[in-house]
RNA sequence: GGGCCCGUGGUCUAGGGGUUAUGACGCCGCCCUCACGAGGCGGAGGUCGAGGGUUCGAGUCCCUCCGGGCCCA
């Protein structure tokens, strides 16, 4: 006999050290169909947290069913090591700055600490039980991995898809880098607005700014072509304070008339309109900010001064000059560095870029399967909203070299041959002259590759590309995601799948949402509502938390809930208490012959176990997880445990044994179907109970993980089995019923039931749960029938009568009694409506008939379907 | 400010034109039943965010507003 308590912990260990990791293990040559995930690549922060257990939650769920469905899946993982985090850390961790030891030796230490994170957040991803396949792992810090990143930066630049280019660029003044439009944050902020008088006399204007520092940056003025009140400043110019030259007033409808004074002085450059304005326009370029994010001998006397001291100098000056009218407070958003949180600023820098060619990659997007739909919206919304190409240059040193030198002689830009890679240019040499002047001396390019230069393209990677690329397997099958990450990771993929192979990397893309805490709010350190993985199974085990990821709706914010892990829980003790019954029940397989003693309730379980089947395969192809496994729980609890195995509890405690044999076919049969069902959800508790399962019956079976998902046996769903196993379940639940509001307990022995029933039903079973004798009457007894409801189908009265419905139904309510009867019986009436007559059918609506017995001592029930009197 | 999503008993949630709105947790009452008391049975609890519209009929479709979330400017 089996434990009364399911011990989760104890379970799922042993099955973390059973199970073999080649249980998951990809095969190309696999005749099966494939079916390949490109999986996520995590950054190897060292906690694998509660959002990045959603998602992979998902791919487990979709991974297991489709390997149970027949496909050779493959679920990779990878690790998307390079990026400034690390850099930060490794920098706190040793008590040193990058730039105090070499390049290399600050590499080595990166690669070290990434290598711990990972290893940490491996321990749990296996105990969350993911069906991982580990010869599969990538990790984009090594060198053959970046050889591919570096390849595929080498082809674009051959297409003429990477180049080159002195371009605005936000940078950090902190982190002194670059950084993408993607990685810029906004914040509230109060900041104020200076009312600054330009030019002289008549020839003066009053401007708005925030950012008076720029003053000298300034190299145009613009107002709205329609505002009155400056139309006649057009074309006029206007000498900029603090420096000694004018620049022209010029019309653009971007301008807004209603903030600060509605003039704005265009500069180069304080924010991204700047910049649309510059290009637009042709401006002049006046860059007086320097990396560092002091200003430079453009901006005269207030070089050497950071942004803030210059503000400060600048709005003195103009004070004392009588220029600065007036300041007032705003709010403003002020984007700032996504990583140290300090306001960004644009540069002009030399930069490489990749070049975004936005039409091709909404066509793209929108061949692919977006589930849900509308997460394209949000692609789409990004990149027609593009401004500038993706700026793929970094000033770091933990990342993806870029494999380029510079001639010292000619300054030509040399690109490494595919065959050199991957290569260090830092460290390494070209193995070629120079091409343009033969010269062999050169400086190696010291910026390095974004990051999502590495991530977007696993697709690729784990096709094999370049190498052994698997043509015939792509696009892949799946990319699950998140959707804070679809204008970059999604973006970016579609980009170089593109760019690379000319195709789209994916049929499908699956987004997740993030993962809210308990109070519903964005999970954070400073709201403390942080929930960890290893709090919860620590306390209810790795499936427990895998039913709670299955209980939102893909793509929308899952809030965490102790409450869901907690019923999750319960379930499991259910179905384990469920498995120790059957056990109770169960030595030996049931047999084929066994299935031919079938009786009603047997019948009428095993249609509705099958059409569970259906339900949930669709579910499961649709992603429709919660619905899924919530089909699968209410079967199990509500409809099985509660209702079958009452009904057949006593024919297996007290029946012959061609009574047991059927309902023993039964108990195999759903423990099989429903352990299978469940193992992509619960694979722990699936797995130990398939493994019971068979010990019990004396069979030795594989892991459940290698079973094929259950198919509905279209000979068991039987239709008119449901309608009598339907009939006995509301028999037995409505003496019971009566038992309980009667304050009997509910295997008090009673008299006799008698049934009236429509159809003919087995009544053995019925005896057996309610312990009385129980008697089929032929014909009602001495009984008034009268019609206690007739409820319209509005879906066929509607259409047909449209407006009139309400008189209609108004008009039939009235009948008295005896009419209702006669139209019930007859099947038509006549009516008369607003003068009008028309005739009714009766189908037309559901009729609730009462039937009322008489009598002493004796309890008539109603079923929906049938009559039951108790003798008590 | 813009885009997308979401407002359904106390809390979370299903339902996306058809009239008695699903389930879970919690609550109340009853039953110590031979797999499970971490169980079973029953019950109370809702003007489906607000207002307008379309329709014979609206949680469901449309508009406006209010509130929340995420992403972006």
């Amino acid at each position: 006999m089996i434990e009364k308590e399911y011990k989760a912990q104890e379970v799922e260990e042993k099955w973390v050290k059973l199970w073999k990791d080649d249980m998951y293990y990809f095969d190309w040559n696999s005749k099966k169909p494939h079916y390949i995930i490109d999986t996520p690549p995590p950054y190897p922060t060292g906690s694998f947290h509660i959002g990045n257990t959603l998602n992979w939650c998902y791919i487990d769920f979709i991974a297991r069913y489709k390997r149970m469905k027949g496909y050779e899946v493959m679920f990779p993982q990878g690790w998307d090591c390079h990026g400034l985090p690390t850099e930060v850390k490794v920098e706190e961790i040793h008590g040193i700055s990058k730039n105090d030891i070499p390049r290399e030796e600050f590499r080595r230490l990166c690669v070290e600490f990434t290598k711990g994170n990972i290893e940490r957040m491996k321990q749990t991803m296996k105990r969350l039980g993911f069906s991982i396949d580990w010869s599969k792992e990538y990790i984009t810090m090594y060198p053959e991995y970046y050889r591919k990143t570096q390849i595929s930066f080498v082809r674009m630049f051959n297409k003429g898809l990477i180049y080159k280019g002195y371009h605005p660029v936000v940078f950090c003044p902190r982190c002194q880098t670059t950084i993408a439009l993607a990685e810029i944050e906004y914040k509230k902020g109060k900041t104020k607005l200076n009312y600054i008088r330009f030019g002289d006399g008549d020839n003066s204007v009053i401007i708005a700014t925030t950012r008076p520092e720029l003053i000298p940056a300034c190299v145009a003025i613009a107002v709205h072509p329609e505002d009155e009140r400056y139309k006649h400043l057009i074309g006029k110019k206007v000498k900029v304070p603090t420096t000694d030259y004018e620049v022209e007033i010029i019309a653009d409808e971007d301008v807004d008339p209603e903030f600060g004074t509605g003039i704005v002085m265009i500069c180069t450059f304080g924010d991204k309109q700047d910049v649309k304005w510059w290009k637009k326009h042709n401006l002049q370029l006046r860059a007086i900010l320097n990396k560092d994010g002091r200003l430079n001998e453009k901006a005269g006397k207030y070089a050497g001064l950071t942004t803030l001291e210059a503000r400060e100098a600048i709005l003195r000056d103009l004070a004392e000059e009588g220029r600065l009218i007036k300041q007032e407070e705003i709010e403003q958003n002020v984007g700032v560095c996504w990583r140290c949180k300090t306001p960004v600023e644009i540069i002009v820098e030399d930069q490489w870029f990749v070049k975004v060619e936005k039409d091709k990659i909404l066509k793209a997007a929108r061949q692919i399967k977006w589930v849900p739909e509308h997460m394209l919206s949000r692609l789409e919304s990004w990149v027609e909203g593009m401004e500038w190409d993706w700026v793929i240059s970094r000033q770091r040193i933990f990342a993806t070299p870029i494999p380029v030198w510079y001639c010292k002689r000619c300054g030509a830009i040399v690109v490494a041959k595919e065959e050199w890679l991957p290569v260090d240019p830092t460290k390494d040499k070209p193995k070629e002259p120079c091409p343009k002047c033969g010269s062999t001396e050169f400086e190696g390019e010291t910026d390095v590759l974004d990051t999502w230069m590495d991530s977007s393209i696993t697709p690729l990677a784990i096709t094999g590309w370049p190498d052994e690329w698997r043509k015939e397997d792509y696009p892949t099958s799946l990319r699950p995601q998140g959707h804070d990450i679809i204008r970059t990771w999604a973006f970016y993929t579609i980009l170089r799948s593109l760019a690379l192979v000319g195709d789209i990397p994916w049929k499908e893309i699956v987004i997740n949402g993030m993962v809210l805490g308990e109070d519903g709010r964005k999970m954070s350190k400073s709201l403390g509502n942080i929930v960890e993985p290893h709090e919860v199974i620590e306390k209810y085990g790795a499936d427990a938390l895998r039913q709670w990821a299955a209980s939102g709706v893909v793509g929308d914010d899952v809030a965490f809930s102790w409450k869901e892990i907690v019923a999750a829980s319960r379930f499991q003790q259910k179905f384990w208490s469920i498995l120790r019954f059957t056990l109770l029940h169960l030595k030996e397989k049931p047999s084929d012959e066994d299935a031919k003693l079938l009786r009603d309730a047997d019948r009428w379980i095993l249609s509705k176990l099958m059409k569970l089947v259906k339900e949930v395969d669709e579910h499961m192809e649709n992603y429709r997880f919660a619905e899924a496994l919530k089909a699968i729980r209410s079967f199990t609890w509500y409809e099985y445990a509660d209702n079958y195995l009452e009904i057949v509890k006593n024919r297996l405690y007290a029946g012959s044994e061609d009574e047991k044999k059927p309902a023993r076919f039964v108990l195999y049969t759903v423990m099989n179907v429903l352990t299978r069902l469940l193992a992509p959800f619960t694979p722990f508790l699936a797995e130990e109970c398939w493994q019971r399962l068979h010990e019990g019956i004396g069979e030795k079976v594989e892991s459940v993980h290698l079973q094929s998902y259950p198919e509905a046996d279209e000979r068991l769903i039987d239709e008119e089995a449901e309608k009598r196993g339907e009939l006995i379940k509301e028999i037995v639940s409505v003496v019971r019923r009566m038992k309980h509001d009667k304050g009997l307990p509910l295997n008090a022995p009673l008299k006799k039931v008698m049934i009236f029933a429509p159809i003919e039903i087995d009544t053995r079973d019925i005896a057996g749960a309610l312990n009385a004798e129980v008697e089929l009457l032929k014909e009602m007894p001495t009984i008034e029938v009268r019609v206690k409801a007739l409820k319209p189908k509005f879906n066929i009265l509607g259409p047909m009568f449209k407006d009139k419905v309400k008189a209609i139904v108004n008009a039939v309510s009235k009948l008295s009694n005896e009419e209702k009867l006669k139209f019930v019986e007859s099947g038509k009436i006549e009516i008369d409506v607003d003068g009008e007559k028309i005739e009714l059918k009766s189908e037309w609506f559901d009729v609730e008939v009462e039937k009322v017995l008489g009598g002493e001592g004796v309890e008539v029930l109603e079923t929906e379907n049938a009559v039951v009197i108790v003798e008590i």
